[in-house]
Order: structure tokens, then C-alpha cells, then sequence
DNA sequence: GTCTATAGTGTGATAGAC
DNA sequence: GTCTATCACACTATAGAC
């Protein structure tokens, strides 16, 4: 450790201060942005209401966040890491079959129960800056893919067409998962069925013979 | 027919005059928003836009429609129409299972080739106004349904619970196809496996055993 | 019925004073 | 770093003249 004048440990300390205080705000930002968002959604996050809320002016949250979008990326990418911690606890079941089924109905219930957030992920016109294509979005496939490929191992894919790619079969299967949450979330779904019921159809159809 | 002075004669020829006239610029709005919503979206339509288009004033749109919202309605129920027509094509199938595919593969093929339009009828918050929940939605799904209905009484349905309702069997088979569509529309899905792709492995997971 | 003009509200982002 | 003030825009919808 280099020996410091009174001087530059004072500054040092000032600027370790300042550092601190910066990224308390910025987490403060993120923090009433999440709130926001998972109450009514990222179309009703605006730089306005959000500045009235942390009690800043809007060009504040500008020091911060380069544009209302850097916001949302980072709110996305909480999204996902909250998802992965929601599939933590069945990545190590043993059986593809049990950890597929188990990983599926975590996805759904994630989905319903984050809506917004939700939306915000998957839902969302990923037309502008880079999205989920590279995210974490890839590794829950490369989860699910894992699993195909033990189940075509074992020779257990049934009716699955058992010479095609896991990769491909992980995103069809992921399809049908994203598709119950979807039209949940948009309401097209029939108010007959409820999702809880949906997804052990699909889940069945999907795996039953294993 | 009664007979009619020359005065009421002309009266009614230029009320019908004028009734043609209403119905054509209502028919002119309608086409020339379809032609936006397909090209650019929904959220693109601006009444601005719109009566700059149709070379009249934003005022007059309101004489023909009440609001943004029902323009966006009829263009949904256009949409509908044009799925129910992309269907009949094959809802004479006589077997159930060769049926669901080529309605499933119809549905699909629909989505990406009517990308815009079907972000309107099923990817669009439908919070709002009435929506497709009473719509043609369930029109689909009970075609969709009766042909489960007809598998299960064959026995024919493989893995799928036997049991299990058509109205949900229908409803899962449907969450799957709005699945594959929309990550696409979305951006979401990994360029990897193309959607056409992802169609196949789902009927046969559905299906294979038909 | 159609126009012009505008009200009223929202937005993201920035310039420049302090 | 923070603020105030504002730019530059978009939008839906309406009032009132013609």
C-alpha cells in the first residue's frame, strides 16, 4: 500500500463519497423505475413522472441513464436474472423429463405473476437496441435444449420427432410456453380455461411418454 | 311499390346519393388505414396521418368513425375475416388429426405473412373495448376444439390426456401456435430455427400419434 | 359535411443558469 | 449535479365558421 499526504486521503475519501452517492441514486432510479413498470407497465414510465417521484427534475435522471431505453435494458435484464433465479431451484433435478416439466411450470407461473415484467421481457417490440436474442433468453434454451438432448439420449422422446434438433425442439417447446402466457396476458385468452390447466396439457403433450 | 311524386323521387335518388357517398369515404378511410396498419403498424396510425392520406381534414374522420379505437376495431374484425378465410380451405378435412395440422400450418403461415395485422388482432393490449374473446377467436378455437372432440371420441388421441376437455385441449394446441408466431413477430426467437421448423416438431408433438 | 384552428395533454431530451 | 425553462414534437378530439 503506497503511503498518502492527509491531502490525498481526503480527496480519495471525497471521491469514493461521491461515487457512492451516485450509484445509490442510480439504483434509486432503478428501484421507483421497477415499481413503476411492475404496476402499470413500461408504457405508463416516463422520465416526468418518474423525476416527481424521486423528487429530481427530469434532466437529472439524464446524469444517470442516457435515455428512457437505457432504463428499460436494464430493467429487462433484472427481468432475467429474476427468471433464473426461479428456474435455480430444478436446474439440478435429476430426471430431463421431471426438470423439463418442472422448469416449464416455474416459466408460467413467473409470467403470471410478473406480468408486467413479463411484458417488458418477451412482449415487448425488440426492434431497437439489442435484445434478448443474446440474453439470457439463450441460456433458458440452452437449459431446455440440455434436456431434449438427455431425453433423446435415453431414447424417451415419444412422438417428438426423435431425429430433430433439441435446440429446435427446446424453442417450440418454449413457443408453447410463452404462448399460454401470452394470450393470458393480452386477454385474448377464453376465460374457460385457466393457465394452470393449460400448461399440464402442454406439458403432457409434450412429455407424457417419458 | 307506391307511387311516388317526381319531387319524392328525386329526394330519395340524391338521400341514396349521398348514403353511397358516406359508405364509399368510410370504405376509402378503412382501406387506406389497412394499408398503414399493414405496412407500419398499428401504433403508426395517427389520425394526422390518416386524414393527410384520404386528403381531408382530421375532423372529418370523426364524422365517420368515433374515435381512433373503433377504426383499429373494424380493421381487428377485417382481420378475422381474413383468418376464417385462410381456414376454410381446409375445414372439410374429414380426418380430425390431417385437419388440425393444415389449420395449424394456415395459422402460422397467416401470422408471418400478416405480421402487422396480427400483432393488432392477438398481440395488442385488449384492455380496452370488447375484444376477441367473443370475437371469431372463438370461432377458431371451437373448430379447433370439435376436432379434438372427434379424436378423443376415435381414440385417437395419443399421449394428451384423454380426458381432458377439448375446449382446453384446444385452447393449450392454440397457446402453442400463438407461441410460435409471436416470439418471431417479436424479435425474440433465435434465428436459429426458422419458424416453419418449429410448426412440424409442435403437431407432431400434439398429433404424432394420429 | 367539411373545413380551419386550436385546445389540451402528453412525450423525450436539452440549454444554460447556478 | 441539479435546477428551471423550454424546444420540438406527437397525439386525440372538439368548437365554430362556412
Amino acid at each position: 500500500m503506497p503511503r498518502m499526504s492527509v491531502d490525498e486521503e481526503r480527496t480519495r475519501q471525497l471521491r469514493q463519497q461521491k461515487q457512492q452517492q451516485r450509484e445509490a441514486l442510480r439504483e434509486r432510479i432503478l428501484e421507483v423505475s421497477r415499481g413503476i413498470v411492475r404496476s402499470e407497465g413500461l408504457a405508463s414510465l416516463s422520465m416526468r413522472k418518474l423525476a416527481d417521484a424521486i423528487d429530481y427534475s427530469p434532466a437529472a435522471l439524464y446524469l444517470h441513464f442516457q435515455s428512457r431505453g437505457e432504463i428499460a435494458r436494464a430493467l429487462r435484464e433484472e427481468g432475467h436474472a429474476q427468471l433464473r433465479t426461479a428456474f435455480a431451484p430444478y436446474t439440478g433435478i435429476a430426471d430431463a423429463a421431471a426438470r423439463l416439466k418442472a422448469i416449464g411450470r416455474a416459466y408460467v407461473e413467473f409470467g403470471l405473476a410478473e406480468r408486467e415484467t413479463y411484458r417488458l421481457m418477451f412482449m415487448e417490440d425488440a426492434g431497437a437496441a439489442g435484445t434478448s436474442a443474446s440474453d439470457s433468453g439463450a441460456a433458458m434454451l440452452s437449459l431446455i435444449a440440455n434436456a431434449f438432448s438427455e431425453l433423446r439420449a435415453a431414447n424417451r422422446l415419444g412422438r417428438v420427432a426423435p431425429d430433430a434438433a433439441p435446440a429446435a425442439c427446446a424453442q417450440a417447446f418454449w413457443a408453447n410456453l410463452h404462448g399460454i402466457v401470452a394470450l393470458e396476458l393480452s386477454g385474448a385468452a377464453l376465460p374457460g380455461t385457466p393457465a394452470v390447466e393449460l400448461i399440464e396439457l402442454s406439458l403432457d403433450a409434450w412429455l407424457a411418454a417419458c
